[in-house]
DNA sequence: GAAAATATTCTGCAAAGCAGACTTAGCGTC
DNA sequence: GACGCTAAGTCTGCTTTGCAGAATATTTTC
């Protein structure tokens, strides 16, 4: 089972779609969890996904916007998104009696 | 932020009420998860969410069913409850958008 | 008093998460 | 054509979480 950082980051990219890369995941994680992302944990954590299949990565061109360095280009495999789901559906599952969970599926309906 | 298997065991401790204990713990998490449980996993788990407060344990006595032996027994903090739902609410965020999570608010709806 | 049952303790290792200094590279300008 | 500015990525070390199972404790039954 993925651990919970790499399902944000997962998510995130996906989230992306074509643009997703390295700084932009990172900027959309902080926006969507209002968590500080360091530099680190983002990198390492796009590493070991690619390295377990469940992303691609590729340098783009560097886009000519004031200054930068090529962009690390990244894409779900079928296998990230199947692991994404999974997970999902996991913390889903398991929370389905949950008082918190119960309480939030009140408050929606 | 807790990990996913921290969740996990804290959902299922939530589960079991006053009957929380370790063994039952495990039990209850590989039934919910359908994943396989080490009772390392289980009972290192347990000790670090106690030293961090968001579960207290005493134990308990050795219920008379043909040999046993003392019950370690698990509730959570209010800590632990919080940051649980602390945990779920950053997933479902998260996953706002994401295409499984789509997908199955489709099914359910 | 030995076997069987129930449950926990202990210890070591593997995987995931976190932090930030450092480096690379293009752009603009003078 | 060197220098500073900006955007982005590489590298390295450390901490926290997760995983495994052998060993141990305690109680019942025969």
């Amino acid at each position: 089972m993925i651990g919970e950082f790499e399902y944000v980051l997962l998510t995130s990219a996906a989230a992306l779609g074509d643009n997703a890369y390295g700084a932009a995941i990172r900027e959309q994680i902080e926006d969507t969890t209002g968590r500080r992302c360091s530099i680190g944990a983002l990198y390492t954590t796009i590493d070991r996904l690619e390295s377990k299949g469940l992303l691609s990565t590729w340098m783009g061109e560097a886009t000519a916007e004031r200054g930068g360095r090529a962009k690390r280009m990244v894409k779900l495999t079928p296998q990230g998104i199947r692991e994404a789901k999974d997970f999902y559906n996991a913390i889903l599952r398991v929370s389905r009696n949950a008082s918190w969970a119960v309480e939030r599926r009140k408050g929606i309906l």
